[in-house]
DNA sequence: TCGTAATATTGCAATATTACGATAATATTG
DNA sequence: CAATATTATCGTAATATTGCAATATTACGA
């Protein structure tokens, strides 16, 4: 079928996933990378600086921003990018939390 | 074209998308909290309690052996399955290391 | 060895993802 | 306003993922 059932998980299962897919292709690691490696960070750049065309680094810049990752202004022609802190740092919180709960629990 | 460009990013990048990946399903999740949860599991127990096919469980529990995350003993019939806690802990430093590195030079 | 129970594999259909060229939209500069 | 630069969106092709039914395999007990 190709589509998940995430109606048959807990939000919290569903949270983590969904977070989890986000850091789940190399390209938007790397793109998280650069951004943070520089404060800021124009699209353009990371066409330079990623080898994936401007479609494609604007699409997963877009999953990116949707999951309130990024804080974006604009500066001159270009879109100055920002990682959002308080979200980066609340996943990094959730997905350590799956870890530790589950380890807790563990034989 | 539906493939990922892997050989554009570096071995630490591909490593974390690779192990994200893992999580980001619910699915794999749930098995994951299920089977720590018991200390040791049967598939059939999984199918029960998650909502998906026998079939479908199996695919799933193939993806996180692969991955390195499930020792596997045999005990009376059935498969029983335990958390690779090594395994489980590299991955939950490694992901946190890309947290904290690339917070610590964000702006 | 045969039957049974449990898990794995295969094949398929439906949907999702990835990537890119073309083009649109937006903002800045002249 | 026109030209330019930058980013977003659209359309499309190729591949991946998800899920399940059917079937195969494996291990055990009678």
């Amino acid at each position: 079928m190709g589509v998940t059932k995430r109606f048959i998980h807990s939000d919290y299962i569903n949270e983590i996933a969904q977070v989890a897919k986000v850091f789940s292709h190399p390209a938007r690691l790397a793109i998280l990378k650069h951004i943070s490696e520089q404060e800021s960070c124009i699209c353009n750049d990371l066409v330079d600086e990623i080898g994936l065309s401007q479609a494609t680094i604007s699409q997963h810049l877009t999953v990116i921003a949707d999951a309130g990752l990024l804080k974006g202004t604009f500066k001159g022609k270009a879109k100055c990018y920002c990682i959002n802190l308080e979200t980066f740092e609340h996943f990094r919180v959730l997905l350590n939390s799956f870890f530790v709960t589950t380890k807790l629990k563990c034989c």
